[in-house]
DNA sequence: CAGTGAGCGAGCTTCCGCTTGACTT
């Protein structure tokens, strides 16, 4: 048995150490917390001085048991958990759990993964410090006081099982009040004049193209325009130079790893987590949950040498990043390759597109700044005033660039022009242009503005994003856009032609859109809690947290003081017992019943009402479908869903009715349910439509079946994912190569059997 | 697998932040 032994967070970073330290110490892993608050009650005692109750974390017995027995048999334990706020707490609770004494805990700090800072650090342990715990624990109470409050009175007041909280209403807030500046933005359009000259350079001649500085809003002016300029002579009235830097990029926080794997890569925030964390656990990059920007001194030294050695001692700068992120706790390095040697890593084609990315990124942040000329020509002529400018950027030393380019780097080369150059104009273009309303988030464009408003943390970035949906607020979708004319004017051989274009408007991909409920829950808070979702909300108690930590303000104070007005709020809300909030709008009368016709938030989600509530007569409930807003429905939709049930015909002696389902649309028809194409209007379903979804949902049902060997009920099926075998309510996937036309029942119990082999093995 | 929504009342839902698995059609 080791003498000393050796506490961290994380498995993998055991392992590591372990490399380091050899057989001397024993190394063990929290992997994460080991004790909170009780998960089913509030656990918190607001009464008597906030006094919070922990509780060792469910699934971690084993964890602790190992922790205890190692303790007991080491003469010396340190406790290595992260340098930060959390990592304090998290030792504390060891401390507690294990039954040691706080004044006599030996706390040591790695700010880095290398042999020599791990040595090092273990010379100097210094005890707990328990400021920094109380600045945790206030945290957690806070979080959890708003969280346990605020989401019973959303079940109360407006749906079962909606969840609010510090971080994820901010989130959803950011994505409502985007949404309401795109409804409320005003489209304008101009005309761009653009323009291709040709410019005389010995024999050649080389093409130069160039915009007009400014754009006409009236058809007039731009015919008017482009009328002056037919046998104008242009010529070059000054050129100017600039010399500039482009700065190299700091290498990889999670935020920017998310931002860049998004654009580049096209993956979400949880993929692009998942598979990070695969590269470190297999040892290839450092921790990938992290807000620094720092590198340790021999991560420097080796991508100085691989920079060198593949580009030229003039291509390596080093250099050191200093993090803007308000809140950032820094405890890890940035992201990087544990050994930038290794070009390549990664099993599959997803991981080493990710491994590439952050070895590039991390090449970069070490290399020299990129010199480029910027070139502005402005050409005037003879018939009027307006000045065109042609603009050009080239690269003069690459620096970074060799290795990392953003998508918008592109060269644009002009012909070496000098005042009083003449220019001979080959076709002008006059194109109206709309405006643009602010752009929708995608999933990392919403972490990169949390992290501006210091909301959530590395390690809850892609769970918020993944709550906040799985609640309903929020829905992530392509929208195909539509279809929207613009005018152009072509100045070609002295006449211009004019026609009318059509391009694709506002269509997006991978966006994050609010949902009724999103707007709704966003509005009740906004009215009733707005300090809360306030966008300053935490950076503002993260003042006090700050306070907490250095020892200037009591924790218990600070809680109290939030709390009392907080929680009076909630008693006032819960007081109004009948008021609701449902986002509740009176459409008008249906013309047979004279009845009214509501739209509001039910119990499963935004629904039109036929009558009133709380009557002796039940009202009739239809819910909304997708694509539907309770905000803009119309009489006419809402007695359209009412509609349903509703028979369109007979087929065969049966009645066909169609409906929707929990899967949608649906035409039944004896006893059997056809779903209804995504496409295409459920109100508009003809007979003959109906029929025809009939008779092709019969043909595949008949399709389904390969064989049906009878006997122990073995099936060889064609399904979504293709052929397959189902027996015994369980399924099994057919070997590549295999004929399923060609199995026979031995066959199907071979491949059963092999089947359930590897899933015993897998499970060990 | 093919709704639901009143009212009664049982019992349930919920936060943020730290870590990995255990699951697969």
């Amino acid at each position: 048995m080791a003498a000393h032994c050796i506490i961290v967070e994380s498995p993998s970073k055991a392992k590591t150490i372990k490399k380091y330290l050899g057989d001397d110490y024993h190394i063990l892993a929290t992997v994460g917390h080991i004790r909170d608050l009780p998960k089913k009650e509030l656990g918190i005692d607001t009464k008597h001085n906030f006094e919070p109750k922990y509780v060792a974390l469910s699934g971690k017995s084993e964890v602790i048991l190992n922790l205890k027995k190692a303790v007991k048999g080491s003469e010396k334990v340190y406790i290595a958990t992260d340098p930060d706020r959390e990592g304090e707490a998290i030792a504390w609770h060891l401390a507690h759990l294990l039954g040691m004494n706080i004044a006599d805990v030996n706390r040591v700090s790695f700010h880095e993964i290398t042999k020599h800072a791990v040595q090092e650090a273990l010379t100097h342990p210094v005890g707990i410090n328990v400021e920094l715990v109380n600045a945790q624990q206030a945290r957690r109470v806070l979080d959890r006081l708003v969280g346990f409050e605020l989401s019973p009175l959303l079940w109360k007041k407006i749906k079962p099982s909606l969840s609010a909280g510090r971080v994820q209403s901010v989130a959803v807030r950011l994505i409502v009040d985007r949404e309401e500046e795109i409804e409320a933005f005003a489209v304008e359009s101009a005309f761009k004049v653009t323009a291709q000259f040709l410019a005389e350079e010995g024999n050649a001649a080389e093409t130069v193209n160039a915009e007009l500085s400014k754009r006409f809003k009236k058809e007039d002016d731009v015919r008017s325009f482009l009328e002056s300029c037919i046998g104008a002579r242009f010529r070059v009235d000054d050129v100017d130079k600039k010399q500039a830097k482009k700065q190299a990029p700091a290498p990889f926080t999670t935020s920017t790893l998310q931002q860049e794997a998004g654009r580049k890569l096209h993956f979400s925030v949880t993929q692009t987590m998942m598979l990070a964390q695969k590269l470190y656990e297999a040892g290839h990059i450092t921790y990938m949950r992290t807000d620094s920007l720092n590198l340790s001194n021999l991560a420097l030294a080796m991508i100085k040498t691989q920079v060198s050695g593949m580009f030229g001692e003039e291509y390596a700068h080093p250099r050191k990043f200093k993090t803007k992120t308000k809140g950032a706790q820094e405890a890890h390095e940035a992201i990087r390759p544990t050994d930038m040697s290794r070009q390549e890593e990664g099993e599959n084609k997803n991981l080493r597109s990710l491994y590439r990315l952050i070895w590039k990124r991390t090449m970069a942040s070490q290399m020299a700044a990129a010199d480029v000329e910027r070139t502005t020509v402005r050409i005037v002529n003879d018939k009027n005033d307006e000045r065109l400018e042609a603009k050009g950027e080239v690269v003069t030393f690459p620096g970074f660039l060799k290795v990392y380019q953003s998508d918008d780097e592109t060269e644009n080369m002009l012909p070496a022009l000098k005042p009083g150059d003449p220019l001979r104009l080959c076709e002008m273009d006059a194109t109206e242009k709309y405006t643009q309303p602010p752009a929708r988030y995608s999933e990392p464009m919403l972490v990169k503005k949390m992290e501006e408003l210091g909301i959530g943390r590395p390690s809850t970035y892609a769970p918020t994003i993944s709550t906040i949906q799985n609640r309903g607020y929020v829905v992530k979708e392509d929208r195909p856009g539509e279809d929207r004319d613009y005018r152009q004017f072509t100045l070609k051989d002295g006449t211009i032609v004019r026609e009318i274009k059509t391009e694709k408007a506002n269509a997006v991909k991978s966006k994050l859109f609010p949902t009724d409920i999103g707007r709704v829950v966003n509005r009740f808070l906004i009215n009733f809690f707005d300090d809360i979702v306030n966008y300053n909300f935490t950076a503002r108690i993260e003042e006090d947290f700050d306070k907490i930590a250095e020892g200037q303000m009591e924790w218990h104070a600070m809680i109290r003081e939030f709390y009392d007005p907080f929680h009076a709020r909630i008693e006032e809300a819960l007081d109004k017992k009948n008021e609701t909030f449902k986002g509740e709008r009176l459409l008008g009368s249906d013309p047979v019943t004279g009845k009214n016709v509501y739209v509001k938030i039910g119990r499963f989600g935004p629904m039109v009402q036929l009558g009133e509530s709380k009557t002796e007569e039940k009202p009739k409930f239809a819910s909304l479908l997708n694509g539907q807003r309770l905000d803009s429905l119309t009489l006419n939709e809402a007695l359209d869903l009412l509609s349903f049930p509703k028979v369109i015909g007979e087929y065969q002696g049966e009645s066909m009715v169609v409906s929707f389902g929990k899967f949608g649309p649906y035409v039944k028809h004896g006893g059997k349910f056809y779903s209804l194409p995504k496409s295409g209007d459920p109100a508009a379903l003809t007979a003959e439509q109906a029929i025809e979804l009939i008779e092709t949902g019969r043909d595949k049902q008949r399709n389904k079946t390969i064989h049906d060997f009878g006997k122990e009920k073995i099936r060889v099926l064609n399904g979504r994912y293709g052929p397959y075998i189902a027996a015994g309510g369980k399924n099994f996937k057919i070997p590549k190569g295999t004929d399923p036309q060609s199995l026979t029942p031995e066959q199907c119990r071979e491949i059963m059997e092999k089947s359930k082999k590897t899933k015993a093995k897998s499970k060990k």
